[in-house]
DNA sequence: CCAAAAGTGTTACTATTACACCCATGG
DNA sequence: CCATGGGTGTAATAGTAACACTTTTGG
């Protein structure tokens, strides 16, 4: 693999992307963890190739950490305070790493490329969690679901981008009908309710939450979903348009 | 003045801002047009200092161009299409200047500069339209404000800039309360009605605009202001906090 | 005293929230 | 036939839009 200061990347500038999943009432994001000793954590992140726009920039590096190509996704903020550098970071990282990095030393030329200042473009993604087959670059440990709420320390400010990226996809998820993205293709309405909670963290009452969202009109109803319990079995739907 | 190569500049990044002002029942954005022949109107942009945050460099531009140093400015959009490149628009601008140009011809290696890949931030800004004092750089023949319905074709995607900024604008008004930013300091409930009008392109019920106003319980209300018209004197208010 | 425009109150409508009831399901 | 959870209808409330009336101002 090329070391990023060969490539043809845009200098300074980088994506950073909050893949946001759904699973068992919680709403949460993938996180890898970097290989060197001392826990590191950081977002999903990239560089801009010379001839791509961001928008394909950023379905690049989803596309490598999740194994899906139809990733919804958006822009919603840039980082660009001065402060903004792997630097200290890295620092720590080669101080913690010092005999493993011994062969592999990270040449002067690669150390003064990702350490100098840099301005990201937030991404946030929403997919189908059962889609998603986490994929370890080769500096992760592990890439790993976290709940939104029991999130490790990142790097960097990347845990201001991650709050950003939330209360931006909470001004906008009604709006622009996002949220059947993070759902499987069929569900059930109690689903759908769930999914709600878990992102506004606060309850909506059963039956109004049903009136509001078939109201939308991009409901399709299909078939009753029969689990086996002893009670009225609830329908399935499926996201239209 | 030095040239842009030759500046501590985060490469092939910019800063496009939308300036918003508000007269005569219009909103209006400031617009330079350039010295060049061909009719070339292009957004106040700039560049990023390594030492400065992207929110400082936008300050600088807008201040550069406004001659006031409290703003209030917001980044609302990045445009990184693989297409944004000055270069159809310079090789015009050359082709149409190539005597003026004879003597101070661009060299090379600004050429090279400024007609590479740029992506750029979108920032829009509101300011009193009294209180500014349009600055020309170095290459405007004049700096004015259009009606945002009556813009000239500026280079680029620079209308797609402005149109979307716009959107932005209308999204947050409510929500963060800045329609009194385009307004003087004090100012008849009139005239926040029109100015919402001149926004949304849509006429408010004039009752029932100044309740929701009011209600919001940021204006503070002060003397009457006495026209010499044959009619009741509306009240004057002032924005709180 | 009149026209014009501002202030304010009152009613009608609509959207949201709260409450209540009935129905399907499997043991 | 009972407990459980789902579907739906209705009442109460709040928020928004429409309408009406009164007041102030200078000629």
């Amino acid at each position: 693999m090329q070391s990023p200061s060969e490539q043809d990347y845009i200098q300074q500038l980088s994506i950073d992307c909050v893949i946001f999943g759904y699973q068992e009432k919680q709403l949460k994001v993938l996180v890898p963890k970097l290989i060197f000793k001392g826990d590191f954590w950081a977002l999903p992140a990239g560089f801009i190739y010379q001839h791509e726009s961001i928008d394909e920039a950023a379905r690049r590096i989803l596309e490598g950490r999740t194994g899906i190509k139809d990733i919804y996704l958006e822009q919603f903020r840039v980082f660009g305070d001065t402060g903004r550098s792997n630097r200290s970071f890295l620092e720590r990282l080669i101080e913690l790493n010092r005999t493993e990095l011994g062969d592999k030393q990270l040449n002067r030329k690669e150390f003064d490329w990702v350490t100098r200042r840099f301005i990201s473009i937030g991404y946030y993604a929403l997919v189908d969690i059962n889609k998603v087959n986490p994929q370890k670059s080769d500096i992760d440990a592990s890439v790993d679901w976290y709940n939104i709420r029991h999130l490790p320390t990142l790097i960097m400010d990347h845990n201001e981008i991650i709050e950003n990226a939330l209360e931006t996809l909470r001004l906008h998820l009604d709006q622009k009908l996002m949220a059947f993205n993070l759902l499987p293709e069929t569900f059930t309405m109690k689903e759908v309710q769930e999914l709600y909670e878990a992102i506004y963290e606060k309850p909506f009452a059963r039956n109004n939450f049903q009136k509001k969202i078939l109201d939308l009109n991009v409901l399709e109803r299909l078939e009753k979903k029969f689990t086996g319990a002893a009670n009225k079995a609830p329908y399935l739907y499926r996201f239209l348009r």
